[in-house]
DNA sequence: TCGCAGGGCCGGT
DNA sequence: ACCGGCCCTGCG
């Protein structure tokens, strides 16, 4: 294992939330899969263990992956503009967004609609075991993601397996969709607009599907994905109406977090989403 | 046990 | 611009 600094990175919230679907833990050991790698993580005394497979010691890759280099101390301040964000950020400190791969993101978010996150970890990983490629590690054998190739030559009743439901049509649609427009070769070097129009060109991928690929694979920081959880935030925390249409209350935390919606929104949905069930009184 | 909701989207009106 | 339906699983 290599070893690195790690400052105010909660490995815990970060890996095993709502933003990545591949990680698990074990012991203290956090193992994470791509289409391609293998990674390994362990905190220790206030320094980051890690390694990659089958490459090893794939430094650039961990360091994008995890947004080491981002000024979180400064982020933490920007957001801080009401007393919910700072309840979330105290329940939730050092809670950080990945960039994860654009393909792998997509094809995951896809499996996100009218769908429980444990329900998304179960596909992910049956569609790993069952058709993804293996990798020894000295920490077992771990099945990657299979890639966007082979999910287009799977049939409906073999991703269906893989409990995704009526999502399986969308999934291997969008992998052959990525295979004949070859998107990820030009969706880094787009204008925010044209982004979100070629995602929800796919099928299976509207609006805010769209917006979690941008900010957990692209980097967005402006863009708060607002699904049933964001709703209630707008409705709960911030008095907004319910019938507020997906890109008014988009726009709306945009402009109210001014640019910073993606961390600002991260905190709040776990805070949110794991708050004790409020018993219905009346 | 069973009814409902889950990091929504599609297709018909 | 609305809205019913959707595969399946987890949960109370």
């Amino acid at each position: 294992m290599n070893i690195i600094p790690l400052k105010n990175y909660n490995l815990e919230d970060t890996l095993i939330g709502g933003q990545s679907f591949t990680w698990r833990k074990d012991g203290d050991t956090y193992i994470g899969f791509t289409s391609k790698k293998v990674i390994v993580l362990k905190e220790n005394n206030g320094s980051l263990e890690w390694q990659t497979f089958p490459e090893n010691n794939d430094l650039d890759f961990v360091v994008e992956y995890l947004r080491l280099n981002e000024p979180y101390e400064e982020i933490m301040k920007e957001i801080q503009k009401d007393e919910y964000v700072e309840a979330a950020i105290k329940e939730f400190p050092n809670l950080r967004i990945l960039k994860q791969d654009f393909e792998l993101t997509l094809l995951t978010f896809l499996i996100s609609a009218n769908n429980s996150i444990k329900s998304i970890r179960r596909s992910v990983n049956l569609m790993a075991e069952k058709f993804g490629e293996k990798v020894q590690t000295p920490f077992g054998e771990v099945s990657l993601f299979p890639s966007t190739e082979t999910i287009t030559n799977l049939t409906i009743e073999e991703l269906r397996s893989c409990s995704l439901g009526f999502r399986a049509k969308y999934l291997k649609a969008s992998a052959q969709h990525l295979i004949d427009t070859k998107l990820s070769d030009r969706i880094h070097q787009m204008p925010e607009e044209e982004v979100r129009k070629e995602l929800m060109a796919m099928q299976g991928v509207g609006p805010k599907i769209a917006d979690c690929i941008m900010v957990f694979a692209l980097g967005y920081e402006s863009i708060t994905p607002m699904d049933v959880w964001g709703k209630r935030i707008l409705t709960e925390f911030y008095g907004q109406p319910e019938n507020m249409k997906y890109d008014e209350m988009r726009n709306w935390i945009k402009d109210y977090f001014e640019g910073k919606g993606a961390w600002a929104g991260q905190f709040l949905f776990e805070y949110i989403r794991t708050r004790p069930q409020k018993k219905l009184a009346k």
